[in-house]
DNA sequence: ACATTAATTGTACGATTGTGCAATAAAAGT
DNA sequence: ACTTTTATTGCACAATCGTACAATTAATGT
């Protein structure tokens, strides 16, 4: 009779990117609704397919939760570190552009502290969660230390690697402080007082003259 | 035949005295295996009680959640802060203590870095966690404000409110963000380190003579 | 056109969850 | 000694969880 053209009831996708739909579907899952909500149910339906699809790219849920943890912190890191190597610019000019980029959103938001909270208790009972953490915690840092070494040295001050690793952890330490204020609290503190804030610190902390 | 003495199945608990111990159960739990681990079966059986006597004792499981999130909140605050009042002591001392004590176990410490992080997840999706929250941060603030505000007058710097306000959102995110990695990392950081590069920093924000 | 491959769906299953409720028993009043 | 109160237990229940597996079906090669 008719030859209908009959639609096809689902579209096969290419396992790399169905895998990255199932990832960015899980951690809206957890921004919107917080982990406890991310079941293998909810997430597919965030990506529009059939929750059983999920055992076909992940071993266990599990595995689909290192990957989407990996995707979220690598992610974090290279929006808040991006122009950190850019040498092509003056040094204060880089770190205020890392402090900003940090301190705003997308990194500095109500969202992102969800995902890593939800994704942080879970790290102390989990030796992949473990080494997940410990491997992007210390590439952030190791991105950072060169800048701080730079303006070190630039000021004449001592580099030591003691002296880099301790001040490199204090700025750490302030833009992590920053950052948890400023996504719990939005409208205590937007994102240009805290940028403001962070560079005053960061900027004494490393004895760099304050810019206008 | 005997009179055997026949010991009690259970013991009769003030219900205040049970509610204490159903919530310090549900903060152990948190700590040792995270919140997913909390259920109602696994806290009270690290009470020593029957699960069904959770409900007689809190209308619904989110109601012992949210009472154990005050909890804790309450309890790390004057941990923290306790010896922010002594004006028997001068301010450099008492705000050193304040610092040590906020760096140091056991609030500065794995466990109650879990706990917070399982509770600050649930806090943008509930409103009572919500207002828990905002109650125990804003009590914080007030608690550091004064010390802040003295700090600044002792030096003859400006100690307009909004002057006061910007230092004590400074000093508490260094606070936070040290306690944040020390927590994290206790190996990378131990408390001395911590405490040191705390005072370093905020003595520095403060404008106070950093003691030898 | 046909066979092959594997991405996708649909359904079922056992385990675990928070909750509801009747039975039990410890403590207090009389 | 008896009654009353209520803290406590024991059990059942529906809902939801992650997982397992066979049946489909879109896409590819021939």
């Amino acid at each position: 009779m008719n030859a209908a053209p009959k639609e096809p009831k689902f579209r096969r996708e290419n396992p790399e990117q169905r895998r990255e739909q199932l990832i960015e579907a899980t951690l809206r899952v957890i921004a919107r609704k917080g982990v406890s909500a991310a079941t293998v149910r909810e997430i597919s339906a965030e990506a529009g397919v059939a929750f059983s699809l999920i055992r076909h790219h992940f071993r266990t849920k599990e595995d689909l939760m290192y990957a989407a943890y990996a995707h979220h912190m690598q992610n974090m890191a290279h929006l808040s570190l991006s122009s950190a190597g850019d040498i092509s610019r003056p040094l204060p000019d880089r770190l205020r552009q890392c402090i900003r980029d940090t301190l705003s959103a997308p990194v500095t938001n109500g969202e992102s502290l969800q995902i890593w909270a939800g994704f942080i208790q879970m790290v102390p009972h989990d030796d992949r969660m473990k080494q997940i953490h410990s491997d992007t915690y210390l590439g952030f840092r190791n991105t950072l230390e060169p800048l701080i070494r730079e303006a070190l040295v630039s000021q004449g001050s001592p580099a030591t690697p003691a002296e880099v690793e301790a001040k490199a952890i204090a700025c750490n330490a302030v833009l992590d402080g920053l950052w948890l204020e400023g996504s719990m609290l939005p409208d205590m503190l937007p994102p240009d007082r805290l940028t403001a804030l962070a560079e005053e610190t960061v900027f004494s902390i490393l004895g760099l003259p304050t810019p206008v």
